[in-house]
RNA sequence: GGUUCCUUGGCCGAGCGGUUAGGCACUGGUCUGCAAAACCAGGUACGGCGGUUCGAGUCCGCCAGGAACCUCCA
């Protein structure tokens, strides 16, 4: 199993054989958020979709070791030479410490995150506690001879790059067409090239973020940290990196280029990318100001939403897709996600009401053998939920006594549906919570539903129907039985 | 303008040359006092036009529409 991983590489545009560098173990990197506004939809999507994959590296006995960074400096807005922080810029406008911005949605992003099952990273290095390796990767690439000093700011020297190492070989962009297309070029311009990035970018006066080096007073560029503290956490080269789409260019192609020149090699073999979320087609996202929040999921307090989201529907919503396509937003496909996901959670709490038989109509061993052929199919989730809804139509029909099964294959199914739905897909289908714990509120139920039943058999239907409607209103789910009736919350 | 990608049934979403993806919704049946749930059954979709092939949502070309990136964004 373990030698038939394959991920989709960005590097080469196909899906390749996973093969780690040490046997038995994984590297892997994924850009965090930006700590500047609240986590939205958005912000799942990677982190659910690399949740996922380190589940299954893990179940597969790799030894993972997960960094996933938090932006909390760099990250400049409008062009690079009147550029003003991200952080320090909302930090301005709430009035407070830039750190006192970065801690706030950091603490907003692990607890959101933590909702959806998300499991944490091994390390979550932070931008701002790694000024010291970004300045020595910026040294090294001075040193090499790729970067040059322009008033107090450092960049890095594409045209000089491209001449010796492929710019270019992750998102496709040639140097010339980037000359030839960027906007005409601000006259104060710093940079000797359009494409040329920061490496180090001079501090403005009233810029609160801000760190000594010999060039200058400042802080460093957009896309360093990456190349500093995976190289820091992970080695010169690593397995795999991640991050959105989104970030495909110019991030991850400066950053392979800093670190190309920095080591001398390119820092990840995988490079692996989740599509975006759109709203009507569109992404969402901070700038177009479509996103939608998680709490706003949570709560139902947003003017597109219809109603409140559980963070398990959430989550199901998301894997229901392939991590590398866009998945479209709309209450439709949330509810029907929702409807979905009850299904597959009833079942799993129904696995222990089967009675096994002698005989076996089912093939447990073809079920396994499809899960994990989905999985290992660049993380095909959506397959993955396919056959598990396979499995959902087995449990029931094995209720309905339309099936049968044996002991070993029932539990057998029982190990895999834990194993696919709970610990590799990372969904919570614990109903404890929603199920009334309450011991009195049980007694209580029962002996509503009993009395219930003695009306049944006395033919006052009106009565048994009105407290079915009532109990229903409330939030009670009636289900009758021959005998006797069943209950749970909706 | 450049780079990359997408277009599947009422909706969401798989599919990577040849047999039913799956979910939601819908229709009929079974069960039920009636419902609900569940079970059984049902609808045959692939933007348009050409081409390759014994055979194409699936490969190639052209056209139409859409998206992402080329400024920060997951």
């Amino acid at each position: 199993m373990k030698d038939q991983l394959y991920i989709y590489n960005t590097l080469s545009r196909k899906k390749e054989l996973f093969k780690p560098l040490i046997p038995e173990r994984v590297g892997l990197y994924v850009c965090g958020p930006t700590v500047y506004g609240d986590p939205h939809l958005g912000h799942a999507r990677p982190a659910i979709t690399f949740d996922l994959l380190t589940r299954f590296l893990t179940h597969l006995d790799y030894k993972v070791r997960y960094v996933r960074n938090i932006t909390d400096v760099g990250h400049l807005e409008n062009d690079a030479d009147e550029g003003e922080d991200k952080i320090a810029k909302k930090a301005k406008l709430e009035e407070l410490e830039p750190m006192e911005v970065a801690q706030y949605y950091t603490n907003r992003y692990h607890h959101y995150m933590g909702m959806l099952n998300v499991k944490d990273p091994s390390i979550e290095p932070h931008a701002s506690g790694h000024v010291i390796e970004q300045l020595e990767v910026i040294k090294s690439i001075v040193d090499k001879g790729y970067a040059y000093e322009s008033n107090g700011s450092v960049y890095f020297d594409v045209k000089k790059y491209d001449e010796n190492f492929p710019y270019g070989i992750l998102s496709g962009r040639k140097v010339e067409d980037l000359i030839s297309n960027t906007r005409i070029l601000d006259g104060q311009s710093e940079k000797r090239s359009a494409p040329d990035f920061a490496l180090w970018k001079k501090a403005a006066p009233e810029h609160i973020m801000r760190w000594p080096s010999q060039w200058s007073e400042g802080f460093p560029g957009w896309h360093l940290e990456c190349s500093a503290m995976s190289k820091k956490y992970l080695g010169d080269q690593f397995d795999i990196h991640g991050g959105g789409m989104d970030l495909l260019f110019p991030h991850h192609e400066c950053e392979i280029a800093q670190s190309t020149v920095d080591n001398g090699k390119i820092p990840a073999r995988y490079w692996m990318h989740n599509n975006m979320i759109t709203v009507n087609g569109q992404k969402m996202g901070k700038s177009l100001g479509n996103f939608i929040t998680l709490e706003e999921f949570f709560t139902g307090n947003n003017k597109n939403l219809e109603q409140a989201y559980e963070p398990m529907t959430i989550r199901f919503f998301i894997l229901q897709a392939h991590y590398r396509s866009t998945l479209d937003f709309s209450n439709a496909a949330l509810q029907a996600a929702e409807k979905g996901f009850d299904r597959l959670r009833q079942a799993m709490a129904n696995i222990s009401k089967i009675n096994a038989l002698d005989k076996s109509s089912v093939d447990i061993a073809i079920f396994e053998q499809n899960c994990y052929a989905a999985l290992a199919d660049d993380l095909n989730s959506p397959v993955l939920i396919a056959h598990l809804f396979d499995a959902v139509k087995t449990i029931n029909s094995l209720i309905a006594g339309t099936q049968s099964i044996t002991q070993t294959d029932l539990m057998q199914l029982n190990r895999l549906m834990n194993l696919f739905v709970t610990d590799i897909l990372g969904l919570d289908v614990s109903i404890d919570q929603n199920n009334g714990n309450d011991d009195k509120l049980h007694e209580v139920m029962d002996l509503l539903l009993q009395v219930r039943n003695d009306l049944k058999d006395k033919k006052d239907w009106a009565t048994a129907d009105k407290i079915r409607n009532q109990l229903n209103d409330i939030g009670f789910e009636i289900k009758d039985g021959t005998t006797s009736a069943t209950w749970q919350l909706k």
